[in-house]
DNA sequence: CAGCCTTGAAAAAACGATTTTGCATCCATA
DNA sequence: TATGGATGCAAAATCGTTTTTTCAAGGCTG
């Protein structure tokens, strides 16, 4: 009965095995892949070699055998999908299909998707980040501004796409810069003149962006500084949670620009808890188009760019670097798409 | 100016960049790493190996890079998260999740996570699938009956563990069966008589489950078979459209099961498009525990496993296998969880 | 009892990269 | 003009596998 705590810091190997068994590495090979008819093995040595490796706790290194066994593993280059764990997930589904189209149509050699998680703020303890010894190219999104300050100085020594951040000497894709002001001005065109902002805590770039542009702009409109509401989190929950304290102690707006959908759909709870309605007494704006806006009771007015455009495009732009070689970092402006719906008061939709 | 098509059938690699330079591989390595300085390679080496290097269009091998240069790389457990193109990646954020804690929780080693998706029922084409050679362990979910076919009469040669289907032979994390049987429970003791199911096309297993059990419990309890509405897809707008064609169409129920929650979604829209109210004129009830589901208006009951759950219990599963070798396949059955909210007719949140 | 086939397993080659070691030059110094 | 240290690069070692090749014993046959 073998002990439970025996597993090694080291990890076993076909050698190790070899060793334990008192055989060769072929015969600890032939045995593991079951070719050991073929290869002539005795039933004992088969049994050694196996007591052995179960002992061991033998994991092959996939490294070490694709490296070997060549076939179309060989050709295969590593793409990483790096985001944050706090970060919401659903821009990766649209990542994941827009390298499989990109790929689909028409590349010399296949992909594998790596994705690696960082916890905000600690990009820099990404394992093979620097070394680049984990991935041929990278995707690199929902970044803090302590994360952005680490890849400023250092360098990547590999093709790169940031997604919704442009840092000098990077290629990126980003939204365009009027995604607050346009919630602005269209909340004002529907005769609002309370305004408020609803986002969550910590800010990365983009939404820091966002909230900064409607704000100058409502200013600009309005005469006066919208309300500024801070949830929690990114949570429907903690969304819900801000704005109904917003409300129970006295606040007031008649248009609310959500930086997020899951920050909207929080506030139509507490908005309707209250008895107020959607667009009457506050009309409501969000970002992005996610597929739920549209069924949204009422549907949510969105001005923002399209998830599938932007994968899309910082798709394209990584394969180009890697098919072409290093580019000059560009930034690509992803134009907005404005889908106004009956939160704002409007029809459509 | 080097010809656009240029790139050759053959991946590049150092030797041939060797070749091509006239160099030895030692001197192409030290350069492309960087490394020129400290090893005194002279300038005009470098720039005829960087020339070579360009023109080849050099991508290195990741697999060899990671086998030579140790580090914590060479102690990486390569685990797969293996679904198809067609499902909804949801479950995909709970799964990342749970591995990064399970494996915080105390491991040996690092893992890195591959996402593999296969076009629906084309699982077996999937490289890598059985010569194992891509990755340690998998995750396999959302596929279809012709996967699972496949499943049953192939052995994986790794630990694996299928996520919401079971076959013989396979470690398995599956929803408990009743998950139909309960929702057409709590319709019937609120009073519903004329029942309906709403799915997607096509039926997965877990799916063809629910429906199955439902429409069985619900002819046992009301003595009429429910009605069976089948949207094209599993999106939001084909619920709505294939609700919305039932409803005018003269279809009748006063009570729903939509089995997946963007159904749901679209079904809200077009009952409510259609002047009725929930619960007054139908009762809904939906699947799962989706962070959304109590911010649906009115709030979605639901009868169903928390997806945080199985994708912890899967994970956990899937960790034993590769820690204590081959273990027996079993199925391990995720209790379910009920949220009664207003869209039943009930009250809690 | 010499030659041949079978059996079983060790030894070696290869995959593509990085790093260490070794070996010629060349230049300056005594 | 020997000696010693830079200088620039080739050659070799190594990572962990898989597969091919080689080789040593035994057991037959003639």
């Amino acid at each position: 009965m073998p002990k439970s705590r025996s597993k090694s810091p080291v990890r076993a190997t076909v050698r190790g095995i070899a060793d334990a068994a008192g055989v060769s590495i072929g015969s600890v090979s032939s045995v593991l892949n079951n070719r050991h008819v073929e290869r002539r093995i005795s039933p004992a040595t088969v049994e050694k070699i196996r007591a052995a490796a179960a002992e061991l706790g033998y994991l092959p290194n996939i490294s070490a055998r694709r490296l070997r066994s060549g076939g179309s593993s060989k050709n295969t280059v590593v793409l990483a999908l790096i985001t944050s764990f706090e970060a919401p997930i659903p821009l990766v589904k649209h990542f994941i299909a827009a390298l499989q189209r990109a790929v689909a149509a028409g590349s010399d050699h296949s992909f594998s998707l790596l994705i690696e998680m960082f916890p905000a703020g600690h990009l820099r303890d990404m394992p093979g980040l620097l070394t680049g010894d984990h991935f041929n190219a990278a995707l690199i999104m929902n970044t803090t501004a302590a994360d952005d300050a680490f890849l400023t100085r250092v360098h990547l020594p590999y093709p790169s796409v940031l997604v919704n951040r442009a840092i000098p000497g990077y290629a990126s894709v980003v939204e365009a810069v009027t995604t607050g002001a346009r919630p602005a001005e269209i909340l004002f065109r529907s005769k609002r003149r309370r305004l408020a902002v609803l986002h969550g805590s910590p800010l990365t770039q983009s939404t820091r962006a966002r909230v900064d542009t409607f704000m100058q702009r409502a200013t600009q409109l309005t005469g006066s500084a919208p309300a500024e509401i801070v949830a929690e989190n990114l949570s429907e929950t903690a969304s819900y949670e801000a704005l109904q304290a917003f409300l129970e102690r006295g606040g007031k707006c008649d248009g609310l620009y959500a930086v997020s959908d899951a920050l909207a759909l929080g506030a139509y709870r507490a908005i309707k808890e209250r008895g107020l309605t959607i667009p009457g007494d506050i009309a409501v704006m969000g970002v992005g188009d996610y597929d739920i806006a549209p069924f949204f009771d009422p549907p949510l007015s969105c001005v923002g760019v399209s998830h599938r455009e932007l994968a899309e495009q910082a798709s394209a732009l990584l394969l180009q670097q890697l098919a072409r070689g290093a580019e000059p970092g560009r930034t690509l402006a992803v134009p907005l798409v404005e889908a106004l719906r009956a939160s704002s008061g409007h029809h459509a939709g």
